[in-house]
DNA sequence: ACCTGAACACCGTTCAAGT
DNA sequence: ACCTGAACACCGTTCAAGT
């Protein structure tokens, strides 16, 4: 029906590094990272094997570049304020964290591929990226220069730390049945010997109950309150 | 030349999981994550891929004992101190805390894999034998029961995500040129556009003099201190 | 019960060959 | 330059068969 003028458009465009990346991001989204396999990405795109590799290099650059399409789009969402107002450092560092945190539940895989890649080669664009966005605003925190590598990489370690840990399960589990799951968790930790585990013990009904997204926000808050408290000492510190 | 009644000893000895779990964690050390193989288990151990399956299940639950193994290593070897003595709660969370870090650090795997583990099953053995050392000192550092699980996490979610961070690369690399590597990098970084990356062009020469032991340290007394001045604070808090 | 090792169904990657 | 798809060298795991 069609003109023949336009064919390559119903075979699905021409290939490309995006198109490659966009359907790896498909693939991962809908059931994880096992699911990104060489075989299953021809069938999506209905090429060959050396067509992906013809653009590609090898899959796990592939899976860098999904990572890297994931975060910066999250990152460029966060948007840059105007000028320092009041209070404006902390409320942009808590944007850019909540950022990545809500990148990370949109897809279940992010975390840990992200800490996984971070390990591999830990100064990568990715990590870059993250670093400049909270390292940024942290120099209006009144943290003396010699202190500001040290300082972001704490925001930045915590901010991995927690994403990896709260993001689901990155192929298990149909993602539905969290209260389940948690309610499950919270009875086996009841179940403890109290002797061994006191405090997991303890906690298990607040563990049920807890809010993930809350609970990170609540913890960029400690860290960035030591910072702060470490750098303004209001009079002198307590001793004893 | 030996009689025949130990015969079973040069053949080196029965197998078991413990045996497994050994031979694992040393393929682990000398060459990263991907040099586990049942294959690679089964030369070193001088027999067939079924006598592995009929002690262990399979190669992840293989992995899980292996990191178990080294964790509960490393947790059992920090002493529990007496009694609540002057400032005792810090320096024991410092201890643990530091602990893991150089188990990670002795065991370049470690770090990734636990990490990739406790997203896959969140609260497994080992997330539960942390938050136990972690939240048991932390109890007496004048935190609210209702914020006990928070607190706790908070400083769990740092420790994995910078030991994570800081651990060497996994498979990559002799170990050996760490000082050139992070020279490398810190070129890089003042190479990048100062438009585009004032900070982190900014940081270079710490990131390139940093001691990672030294930094963790320190990121673990910043959430220490967040944690406490957010539950004690002197007076009332600044306004603006 | 414990072990052997061939066989199966998958991987990522390469490469001669086509257009 | 871009793509095809068979082939290669690897995986983890299973299972009939042995002791």
């Amino acid at each position: 029906m069609a003109p023949r003028t336009r064919q390559s458009q119903r075979r699905r465009q021409v290939l490309s590094r995006e198109r490659i990346v966009e359907a790896a991001i498909e693939l991962l989204d809908a059931a994880g990272e096992g699911a990104l396999t060489v075989r299953t990405l021809t069938e999506r795109l209905s090429t060959g094997s050396g067509a992906i590799y013809h653009h590609v290099g090898t899959r796990q650059e592939l899976l860098e570049s999904a990572i890297d399409t994931v975060v910066s789009a999250a990152l460029d969402a966060v948007p840059t304020p105007a000028r320092d107002r009041e209070g404006a450092p902390e409320d942009e560092i808590r944007a850019v964290a909540l950022g990545l945190f809500d990148a990370a539940t949109r897809h279940p895989w992010l975390a840990a591929q992200l800490a996984a890649q971070i390990t591999r080669n830990p100064w990568g664009p990715v990590t870059l990226q993250v670093f400049e966005r909270i390292g940024r605003p942290m120099r209006a925190l009144g943290v003396p220069e010699h202190d500001w590598f040290a300082a972001s990489s704490t925001l930045v370690h915590y901010i991995l730390g927690a994403t990896t840990q709260n993001t689901q399960h990155a192929d298990a589990a149909p993602v539905g049945d969290r209260a389940e799951f948690l309610d499950a968790t919270a009875r086996a930790w009841q179940d403890l010997d109290p002797g061994d585990y006191p405090f997991v013990r303890a906690v298990a009904g607040q563990m049920r109950e807890h809010d993930d997204r809350r609970q990170f926000r609540t913890g960029i808050d400690t860290v960035l309150k030591g910072i702060t408290a470490t750098h303004r000492p209001r009079r002198r510190q307590a001793r004893t």
